[in-house]
DNA sequence: CTATTATTTCGATTATACTAGAAATATTTA
DNA sequence: TAAATATTTCTAGTATAATCGAAATAATAG
């Protein structure tokens, strides 16, 4: 993934709006909501959670299909992975958590 | 962590500069660098890298420690994880990449 | 104290994002 | 066709962020 694709996908991660959405969309799993109920459960105003959905889609975390009068939206999880990679990529051999550290001679004496 | 906070630091890290700088720390590894290297390996001015540097601590990602007149820089890893796990938070269930899923017998025949 | 190097503050410009009401459009059902 | 439901477009106000040069402030070394 490229660093600013990463950034802009982070961007629009970093709106509580829109992070509160894909917090909803990923527990409703790979099935999806329709448009409408996000707006009914989370309370915002149709024309903001377009706004905001169309900026999910932009950077590819909202997949919609159309079913009857309802737009079911979905997360892309593969591309939430990708994003979440990013921030760890190269970092593996410095990420240990210090709750994950062993405990040194030091420390268990 | 909180969905506020998840969302400031995100929003952080949406900002290509501030990515990039992200990106050279954790490359550093736990011992960082100054301020001035950063500085000049990605030729950012000076006053910019500093409001920069200044939003990173503002959410906990970076840490900072004087050593005579450099101001050396780190990556709080254990803060980066953080984040990076509530990207997946409640959604391993569905988490399959495509890449990742178990053959079905549809597929394997 | 002076010079040097490192970093920050100030100030100003420019651009972009968030929000949401009202009206418009689309899709289905009666 | 009319009514009902779902979603989008339009528009506009308000706020916040990115950028960087110049000057100011540390901190050290000579």
């Amino acid at each position: 993934m490229k660093l600013e694709d990463a950034a802009e996908t982070l961007a629009q991660l970093g709106n509580p709006t829109r992070l509160e959405v894909v917090r909803y969309l990923v527990k409703a799993g790979p099935s999806g909501v329709p448009v409408g109920s996000i707006q009914k459960q989370l309370k915002i105003p149709a024309s903001t959670l377009t706004h905001h959905l169309k900026h999910l889609k932009g950077v590819g975390l909202l997949m919609q299909k159309r079913e009857k009068t309802n737009l079911w939206c979905s997360i892309n999880f593969d591309r939430l992975h990708e994003v979440s990679d990013f921030l760890l990529e190269e970092c593996c051999s410095f990420s240990l958590r210090e709750s994950d550290k062993v405990k040194t001679e030091r420390d268990a004496a």
